[in-house]
DNA sequence: GAGTGGTCTAGACCACGTA
DNA sequence: ACGTGGTCTAGACCACTCA
């Protein structure tokens, strides 16, 4: 069914399963194979089917009980897996050339709204940045942000006149959890007018707030105007857990 | 650290690692113990470890390099989980009534638009439905749905006049794959009537597409007026595929 | 060369669910 | 009672890579 050669038995095992499964030709609900089965069809030891099939069952691609054997789980929309890029690279990646500018910077005590954002009780000192990412030289997004002066005091030495926040932030301050928010909202008269757009124009909103254990670390806010972005998902089997 | 007795070895080994890593404890770059100092630690064969590790280093949440040892990855924003959830089960998860009318119902050849939305080449028998989903009485969704009858002959029976089409296919209609799509759009004229908003008014666009095998399924656009909803994506620490 | 991870074996015992 | 998966052991050989 395969031919590979280089990878190794465990996951040529894993990768046939499910290529099966998502192909369609072993049904949800079908029966897969039982381990001594496939040890002998493989012609290696229980151990090497079982690592194989351990991740699968983890993922909820199939579902494993005891005398009964191992099944196709039966999927539904739970969760997909939503690939964020990071605008630089994405831009890039379209073949356009990517262009930065910094329209804005103001180091300050948190003002209420912006307390509200970082989701602070104490006005802190923040870096507040507003941005605009370009792709072929037509803005692509406005990016609006507030970085946590207390949380990362290295971000005030930094010009960010050429430098865009995102990729800086990620090289420099490490974070261990992140929240997204997608919604769809009209942009305010400032943000259409450093998008070149109309107020009525439609525009994709992603903000993302990001911590460091219980500190927050930033928070930042992405235009993309209009019809010009998508955001695409491909199919995550992830469902309840298996049993 | 931990007081499970329940679980199994090579699991507490790994929540004890990601566990250590998410809390900030084990900073990037970080190294982590050897197999053999693991191995010491918990009083397990190698193998046990090496289970244990072998999913972290494939989520990305690890880099292990031989002679050089296995060290926390630097995390990137790369992809997020995003729950999207049935539009029924969200709005009474809200604690609102929920509603649901069926506005048009069409069988029919499908026409060169809606090929293109399924995919196609050649023109099938497709059931075109719009619909509205209500919260409170207050229109929530707009629902355009085609189902490829082809593929999906029993649908052309069902009266989607009082159940909503996108419970009765995850019911009825196995499937193997999905993609979705997610933007920003101003609604048409009909849409932003039937949804009671402006045509100026931001709408939140899903559009998502699922077949089964090689076959195209069904294919669904919703509409979610202005910033009424939004898509909340909880932190994944999968990266890059570990080498 | 020496130490690390990558992978695999051929057993073992247990838990669980069906019969 | 029996057959399945769940988990683990105590080795083994190899490949890679750093010193």
């Amino acid at each position: 069914m395969t031919g590979r050669q280089d990878e190794s038995l465990n996951k040529r095992i894993r990768t046939d399963i499910s290529e099966r499964i998502l192909s369609g030709a072993w049904p949800p609900g079908h029966r897969i194979p039982f381990e001594h089965e496939l040890m002998a069809a493989y012609g290696c030891s229980r151990m090497t089917v079982n690592k194989a099939l351990a991740p699968l069952a983890e993922q909820g691609l199939i579902v494993r009980r005891r005398k009964a054997g191992t099944f196709v789980a039966r999927p539904r929309i739970h969760s997909v897996v939503l690939d964020i890029p990071d605008i630089a690279a994405e831009v890039t990646a379209r073949g356009e050339p990517y262009g930065y500018e910094l329209l804005s910077r103001r180091v300050g005590r948190a003002g209420s709204s912006e307390m509200a954002e970082l989701g602070l009780d104490a006005p802190v000192k923040v870096l507040a940045l507003r941005c605009l990412h370009r792709a072929s030289g037509r803005p692509f997004a406005l990016e609006e942000r507030l970085i946590n002066l207390d949380a990362a005091p290295e971000a005030a030495d930094v010009d960010f006149g050429e430098t865009p926040p995102g990729g800086w932030l990620l090289g420099h301050v490490p974070w261990t959890q992140a929240e997204h928010r997608i919604s769809a909202a009209n942009p305010s008269r400032a943000i259409a007018g450093a998008l070149g757009i109309e107020t009525t124009t439609a525009c994709l909103v992603l903000e993302r707030q990001t911590w460091r254990g219980a500190d927050r670390i930033t928070h930042v806010r992405l235009f993309f105007p209009g019809e010009a972005y998508d955001l695409v998902a491909r199919f995550a089997p992830r469902q309840e857990a298996a049993g």
